[in-house]
DNA sequence: TTGCTGATTGACGTTTACGTCAACGTAAGA
DNA sequence: TCTTACGTTGACGTAAACGTCAATCAGCAA
């Protein structure tokens, strides 16, 4: 259903809320390459996959320059053997770096459960 | 063993691995407010504690005006009854954004293991 | 006294990630 | 034919989060 083959850059925008200058500005950054019919861009499905994959690293907190990074590793091709090895490094330490987000999520979870606890106490005693 | 009670602004700036630049910068946004000696800061456990929330809250790739929300709820005596209301909601919002985090971190985790086997599957094969 | 270390304020610079025009082209619809 | 919607390329602006001096002061050590 979502699976089509090709989209307009304000078909892109609108679904994933943001502007087509910040997707522009994606293409002038190097991170995605759209075919043109003329002038006029037009995105593939996998052009799709790679903005869904910068808006992720994005919520995660993460520059494009490392979102660039990410997204290169998941391409098999471009890996010629002498950099696999730095390559499985970078995973190793984007793995670090994942975990560590994770254990600050579970620790600001919990402090949230704490504040809720003291509005709701406060709410209940005050008025 | 961590427990001081006051702290230097190159202590906290080693400990934590940020510059004093840094540190006086969230003091110049209203983060922090240290005590003085003279001219020269000094932190007490509760301006370190603060300065950890504020750099969990970066990993996490919060704004520092985001943090400064997240730890004004931490704070029980400045919420005046008809905001609590609001805090919550805050709070839920918060939540839903971690949760948000979680799941981009477990389908990262997943690409992550997938590009490390084509990793090895590469070198195995290729060398 | 000289000199180092570590602190301060103030001013300006810098990078990232876009926003905001302006000026233009094109295709569809009333 | 007009205009409305959508697209394009510049060029410049901007907010956030610091970095980078420069000038200054205080305390300690040789």
């Amino acid at each position: 259903m979502t699976a089509q083959d090709s989209y307009s850059i304000s078909e892109l925008a609108k679904e994933f809320d943001i502007t087509t200058r910040t997707i522009r500005f994606y293409e002038a950054e190097g991170m995605l390459s759209p075919d043109r019919q003329g002038q006029t861009r037009v995105y593939t499905d996998q052009d799709r996959v790679t903005l869904k994959l910068i808006l992720r690293g994005k919520r995660l907190g993460f520059s494009l320059a490392e979102s660039r990074e990410l997204i290169a590793m998941y391409d098999p091709q471009t890996n010629n053997h002498k950099q696999l090895q730095a390559l499985l490094n970078k995973i190793h330490e984007r793995r670090r770096l994942l975990q560590q987000q994770l254990e600050d999520i579970k620790l600001m979870q919990h402090e949230l459960d704490e504040a809720e606890q003291r509005c709701l106490d406060a709410m209940s005693t005050g008025a």
